[in-house]
DNA sequence: GTCTATAAGGAGATAGAC
DNA sequence: GTCTATCTCCTTATAGAC
């Protein structure tokens, strides 16, 4: 038995809560949306009293942030554990494939940054930006690299590629067939991988 | 001169008054969104005090109900006097151009329904959701049409070509696209076109 | 019909007891 | 560290004078 038994448990339990709290922010997140979710929301969820939360987490400013970059961290995570040997669109597609997964099991658009109002606040936090400008160089570098090698369309501005991906991961169309279409979770994520690479366009004979 | 000329003119303003109102909760709705965009906003902006603008609308739901309203005209319109001898999938091309300028233009994104929350709310709506509803069977005839033809794919389920229709005149990229990169309009709607139906990949030569 | 003033309730954040 | 109770501000909506 450690020397420090009663300190260490009271740490550990104290990060089993902190990840409680975030992982229940993260689901009200996707559900209800920033403006939308109170810290009465995550209290409640959690099953603790919302001065309890704000022991944890300075603000709900801060909560969110937190959310975010568990989030951006999984990303850079998944594209850092890649196999090396896949090509610049293939990461781009896994990627997508991995960030689609997320929400379909109830966890966050990727790019929350739809909200003006979000988006700003995001800015004002260093830790997250920072994450998020790593993580985009390089996203930035993938899609260079395949419109280099000819795997993406070199015609468009390498800025589109790369914003119409992000905007891909937070597709609303997928929520929809979720909700409207008697379509399983494996077929959405194929179908929206195709309709982003492909659109909707008749594919060529290959 | 006629006979009612003062209830005559009255009206008028107050008809004129409504426009402007509705135009200002557009331009308020496309840059906060619902959650943030608050009466005082709508009042300020037209230039009349909150009790007058409730006289117009009896609650901010009734009023965003009705510039969604206005919207949807406006696509209905804009679909029923185009061209006959355009294709299926050239008129989903002009309206999805249509939407984007719309939007390039300061106004709403074409489906307001990324929050759940506004999409509820809507749902009570009885007017819009009709009027939805046709626009969308309309909508929906012309994206069958176009797969029966061969200009879209027809091994995608066409709820996915839908609904991803639907994504993209909301599409963040566009707004990405506007404030990061140094596009005119012009080139933005060319680009969103072009990866809305046929991807980030490279296109076939033809 | 338009305004000033205000009611009613929600939500972020905290005081202070235990 | 946790809770109950509360503060404060903001927002929807309305009362009532002119």
């Amino acid at each position: 038995m450690s020397i420090f038994p009663k300190i260490s448990f009271k740490k550990q339990a104290f990060q089993l809560r902190e990840d409680a709290i975030l992982d229940a922010a993260t689901a009200i997140l996707g559900s209800k949306g920033f403006d939308l979710m109170t810290m009465d929301d995550v209290a409640n969820a959690v099953g603790i009293s919302k001065p309890s939360l704000y022991k944890h987490f300075k603000s709900k400013e801060e909560l969110v942030g937190e959310a975010l970059i568990r989030l951006i961290d999984g990303a850079s995570d998944y594209l850092a554990q890649m196999n090396v040997e896949l090509s610049p669109s293939q990461k781009l597609s896994a990627l997508l494939e991995w960030a689609l997964r997320v929400r379909l099991d109830g966890g966050l658009p990727f790019l929350p940054s739809t909200s003006a109002h979000v988006r700003e606040m995001l800015t004002r936090n260093i830790r997250y930006v920072t994450k998020v400008l790593m993580l985009n160089g390089k996203l930035e570098k993938l899609v260079l690299a395949a419109q280099k090698n000819g795997e993406l369309d070199n015609t468009l501005p390498s800025d589109v590629i790369l914003y119409s991906y992000y905007a891909r991961t937070c597709d609303p169309a997928v929520e929809y067939l979720q909700k409207f279409s008697k379509m399983d979770n494996e077929s959405i994520v194929t179908c929206m991988l195709q309709v982003a690479f492909q659109g909707f366009k008749t594919m060529p004979h290959n």
